[in-house]
DNA sequence: TTATGAAACTTCAAGCTTGAAATAATTCAC
DNA sequence: GTGAATTATTTCAAGCTTGAAGTTTCATAA
């Protein structure tokens, strides 16, 4: 590449780049402000209302691995976010009898109401951030990440 | 069994709040991806990566802020990621003689060289990881969050 | 001039995140 | 049953990230 600084981007593989880059950003761009609105209006922070949103579709609980499954993420991080989250009373961690390396993480009744309070806020604000992507976008590049999505999972 | 513990969400602002999530889950998917590879193949990190994206496009050189803005991650936070780049030798930050608050960051020779390499890999490393997505697909995605991207920084 | 305000950075504490190593409990092969 | 893997989790060090507070330098205007 003999190139001058600034060439745009061209070729073969640079539209997928493009396609990331503009994701990313995408993505970045609202985790940032819903980061922000969480701290400032219910002083939580997003991995602890993505826990929390997990746990409240299980309300039978989950384990800890579970959890780090469904979320993406470390197990040893995991483990730090629910301590926080017990320690404010929002989550408990049940042992169980059949296996004892495992505890079952469930919201408690306070973390419950608390996360029902912050949902609701959480998706209004995802209507208002994504307020320019109308419906039928929506659900064309929500079916665009669902083929891409099945295709991950299925990829070694 | 009474209710379904489950029940898919639906009704008005649905659509954009399952977009989101799926976009959320994709972009992390990636990102993590991404993350391993550089960290095995080439002992670096993602944010270490970004900023040296940043300073390959412009070769003469970028502030801190132009940085910290470009890449919309905090002031501080730059400065953290920039000291470890210089003192891995990929960097520098030039004290100007305009301005004495400033310091412009460049990469060194061996920065720019080391770059060179690393993101001839992570290209071909997107291309794989999308490579599910069709061209066509990767463009009328692109097209779509190109004017998400327009609107969100036209509002208030 | 000089104060006062703004701008560019850095520092800091707290929390998030990872991968690797350590613990503890279970399962499996024999 | 015993010992060797395997599984679930925690601990840890290093690095990333933020928002707030602090420092230095510059710009403005009275």
């Amino acid at each position: 590449m003999v190139a001058g600084p600034l060439p745009a981007p061209s070729g073969p593989g640079k539209d997928r780049l493009r396609l990331w880059v503009r994701l990313l950003r995408a993505s970045r761009s609202i985790e940032a402000e819903l980061r922000e609105r969480l701290r400032r209006e219910f002083n939580t922070t997003l991995p602890r209302f993505d826990v929390m949103a997990a746990l409240y579709r299980a309300p039978e609980g989950m384990l800890m691995s579970d959890l780090s499954r469904f979320l993406l993420v470390s197990n040893g991080n995991v483990t730090g976010i629910v301590d926080r989250l017990v320690s404010e009373g929002l989550v408990t961690r049940a042992r169980r009898n059949g296996d004892r390396r495992t505890s079952m993480v469930r919201l408690t009744e306070e973390g419950s109401k608390a996360f029902a309070v912050i949902a609701a806020a959480h998706e209004s604000w995802i209507g208002e951030l994504l307020g320019n992507v109308s419906e039928d976008e929506a659900r064309r590049l929500t079916g665009m990440l669902d083929s891409f999505r099945s295709n991950w999972e299925g990829r070694e």
